[in-house]
DNA sequence: CTTGAAAGTTTACTGTTGTAGTCTAATCAA
DNA sequence: TTGATTAGACTACAACAGTAAACTTTCAAG
């Protein structure tokens, strides 16, 4: 069902990240707290972006006042990428990966530890 | 200066695309005809989106009715690939590169030709 | 020159996103 | 039971995005 995935937006997606954040629902109150200093945000703001998270099947009111992920940072991070190599790699994830390769955006260390991975060591 | 990077839309990027897909500047003929066929976008709606693409300096008119794309494709997709790691991989290429492994987006083919790129081959 | 087509410019309208006020309903303490 | 507090729902509104009509300028052909 989740083939519909709409489209988190970019306000949306910092509410997503204090969810993310915590394995347990958060209360309301506290996501006014780290948002409102965060990002300077007035409670109806922050009420506004969960409805919307809500309604978009992100997010669910697991009891008042308790709001928990329903979409994984892992699940909308790899439908993300899917999308960017699709828009801008011409569907080649590897692409992306020498991008990223080229661009610096890969120490040493991740270099080799990312060797490790695409041999053996199941990345799962 | 490109630091401004302004953000390009969905619809903008289609328009992007047709320029990227051609050395040379593009008339505005062309790009009307290819975009009318993708998209089925009026005359009036290509004019719009090329106008705000010159606005955010990503396109310039070459000379009357050619189309000429200033940012590149490989300029915005690392930028892409930056604001997405930035976003949803904690800052970490590696991560997203062991996302799209584990995603099974990365072909046997691939692992091997990213294996000799990671090592000696500069990924330039 | 005049005119007509194509290019360029202005204006427009709807839906969405960012941000927030307000009103109502539920809850908790006294 | 009532009053205060908090959560949820409804409304709002400007900026922007998607889409396009209408108007104006330019240029080449006749």
């Amino acid at each position: 069902m989740c083939g519909s995935a709409e489209k988190i937006q970019d306000a949306e997606l910092e509410v997503m990240q204090v969810l993310w954040d915590s394995p347990q629902p958060v209360p309301l109150a506290e996501l006014r707290r780290v948002l409102g200093q965060q990002r300077g945000w007035e409670d109806s703001t922050v009420k506004t972006l969960l409805r919307r998270l809500c309604g978009k099947g992100a997010v669910a009111l697991e009891r008042r006042g308790m709001y928990r992920a329903v979409l994984t940072r892992a699940e909308y991070s790899r439908w993300s990428a899917r999308r960017l190599v699709g828009k801008l790699f011409d569907g080649s994830a590897k692409q992306l990966v020498a991008s990223l390769l080229s661009d610096g955006q890969l120490s040493e260390a991740d270099i080799a530890e990312l060797s490790a991975l695409l041999h053996g060591e199941d990345g799962k």
